[in-house]
RNA sequence: GGGGGAUUUCCCGAGUGGCCAAAGGGGGCAGACUGUAAAUCUGUUGUCAGUGACUUCGGUGGUUCGAAUCCACCAUCCCCCA
């Protein structure tokens, strides 16, 4: 089914979810929320979820829905996320998609189908061949089957090689032949885009740091602990998050509690350009700038009114 | 008071007479991104006109055709002996 469906996002820190939650109350809408980390349970305070409080009563979905040793994925998002978008679409409602993690959301938007299983066997034998003849040799042999795709990748992008030469030994057909038949497959949804950002980069990063300090006081390290000793491996795609992998370090000895916190504010920081450089090249998004300081007021009125325009206007393009 | 060492481009840190605007790393900036995505990868980073010029290696002066590299003095910091 298609749908209308509106979508915040932004970098880190910049009050998504509080806009999100209004804004669903407001429309009376659900939140879905579009975050790889918030999919875990026991990783509250690190990856900011929204409290009960900060929920306002409104149903947030594709929160706490995974174990952090289980290995959570895009695939895994489209097709839960999807559940839970067409329901709310089909009782009348609007689903509000909230969250920081571009690929998850433009996958769930188009609808993009990861037909192919993974295979753990079949990527570690790539990677293995990878790491033996060298990024080179391997990507001059993926040349031989998908020059498209060879001629986008850098020798030292392992993991787009290997995923290159894993989706064409399981299925047969090349990663480029199949991303281009998604594109060309009518989006799934239609998406209103809303991105919170900052007029000057430094507020941004000062907010950062703010949010940091403050995960720290809420008992972040305690957290991390936690997990540690419920036997979560520190190699699993959750502890990858920024600020927990961090910490484990830091537990471990590996530096000091106060390095750590540093290192959680630059990798956060950059973090949130890279966000940026994601949304920036869609050019369908909306872009609400905070001067100083995050105005949650102002937020709500400017995609309130540039809701009214775009969404419920059908004449929209 | 005496002896020794240090001072490099945003930061750390190489460089001991020309091949140095100056290795490498970090950070910054920009980009990529289709089953690990809070991950991963790439480019760029003195200034200006774009294959050349100009300013820079604590400061001042000197040696030299030529200095971040040698000498003198000054400044700041560190160590050792008093």
């Amino acid at each position: 089914m298609t749908g209308r469906v509106v979508v915040i996002s932004g970098p880190t820190a910049t009050g998504k979810t509080a806009l999100g939650a209004r804004l669903a109350k407001q429309l009376g809408g659900e939140v879905v929320s579009a975050d790889s980390m918030q999919v875990y349970r026991r990783m509250d305070i690190g990856t900011a979820k929204p409290t009960p409080e900060e929920q306002l009563g409104i149903p947030h979905h594709m929160i706490s829905i995974a174990e952090p040793w289980e290995e959570y994925s895009v695939s895994r998002y489209v097709e839960d996320a999807s559940t839970f978008v067409d329901d709310i679409l089909r009782r009348g409602k609007i689903p509000v998609i909230v969250g920081g993690t571009g690929l998850y959301i433009d996958s769930l938007i188009r609808g993009s189908g990861f037909s192919d299983k993974p295979d753990p066997a079949l990527r570690a034998e790539i990677e293995a061949e990878y790491d033996k003849s060298g990024g080179e040799a391997t990507l001059a042999k993926l040349a031989e089957f998908d020059p498209e795709s060879a001629g986008k990748l850098h020798t030292n992008d392992k993991k787009r090689i290997v995923r290159a030469f894993e989706v064409f030994r399981a299925t047969g057909r090349t990663i480029s032949q199949h991303n281009r038949e998604t594109k060309e497959l009518p989006s799934r949804y239609d998406a209103v885009k809303i991105a919170l950002n900052f007029t000057d980069r430094q507020d941004l990063y000062n907010r950062i740091d703010i949010r940091v300090d403050s995960m720290m006081s809420a008992g972040l390290e305690q957290e991390v602990r936690e997990l540690l000793a419920a036997g979560v491996s520190p190699v699993t795609t959750a502890m990858q998050a920024i600020g927990y992998k961090e910490l484990i370090s830091a537990i471990t000895g590996e530096y000091s509690v106060v390095d750590a916190v540093n290192m959680i504010k630059t990798e956060s920081r950059r973090y949130a350009k890279r966000q940026l450089t994601w949304l920036r090249r869609d050019e369908n998004v909306k872009w609400i700038f905070y001067e100083k300081t995050p105005d949650l007021d102002f937020a709500l009125q400017a995609s309130t009114g540039y809701l009214e325009k775009n969404y419920y206007n059908n004449d929209r393009q």
